[in-house]
DNA sequence: ATAGATGTTCCAGTCACTGGAAGGTCAAGG
DNA sequence: CCTTGACCTTCCAGTGACTGGAACATCTAT
């Protein structure tokens, strides 16, 4: 398979996994007029890196699943691990944008919106640690 | 005040003030050692950034903010907007998250964690399309 | 005089791509 | 045989918002 039909069938773009070449995730081979030449197994592992990506793992969690993936000899154990670790990371970034969701829709919600100036979502930017509502 | 000052009163690390400048975000004068002298303007618009990017908001937002706060002849409506994309757009992160969060913490759930090498997790992640519970 | 804290600039790296330029290759149609 | 268009190649630069570090200047206190 040439890039263009992996792209198609892992639903990565292609200039992503020429990315994922540079950096050791997937070894393609090549043809003889220099094109990058995929077996089944790359598009496998193309496609898991495309499910783990969009789980939010990052690339070098990635690369140590694929690791996990590929060694028969595993322990689930290392798997969890680095899947608690990123579902921690998830619960936190979550907090945060609520935290940032609950000021930010207050604010929102008491400013007028209307051509005049005056703007409770400014005086709070200006003014932070002044008690509010 | 020199910017190890205003780091200290502002809460940003001096790195950040100094990018700031370069972004024209701030600008400071100079002293005639070639120190930055902020005054208390200064000071007043780096917390006023602060704030802002504490929030959430892009380095964009926040030039855009800064400027409807130094425009005494804003409409309320416009900062409103601003605040209300970004609102929008916290929300699509949030909802991102949580379907992450809701199938890892299902994955988490049913791995073993053991020294044995079956994982739902790797399971999941090599078989996309696949139904699962 | 000197030590240590503070300030300066500039360059490079982060993360995971993404865009674009400049050019080589291939299959189909005239 | 030639051209057109789709596909492929490499390489360089940019994204966002900093952050780290090197190499050097300046200030403050002893």
């Amino acid at each position: 398979m040439n890039i263009g039909e992996v792209s198609r069938a892992s639903g990565l773009p292609a200039k992503t996994i020429r990315y994922y070449e540079d950096i050791g995730l997937v070894t393609p081979q090549r043809a003889a007029n220099g094109y990058r030449t995929f077996r089944d197994s790359d598009l496998h592992k193309l496609s898991f890196l495309g499910r783990a990506r969009s789980l939010g793992f990052s690339i070098e969690d990635c690369r140590t699943l694929l690791a996990l993936y590929e060694d028969r000899g595993r322990a689930s154990a290392d798997v969890k691990l680095v899947a608690q670790k990123h579902l921690a990371g998830i619960e936190q970034k979550i907090a945060e944008l609520q935290q940032m969701h609950a000021t930010l829709s207050h604010l929102v919600h008491a400013c007028a919106g209307d051509n005049r100036p005056d703007c409770p979502i400014l005086a709070d930017l200006a003014a932070p640690a002044t008690a509010k509502a």
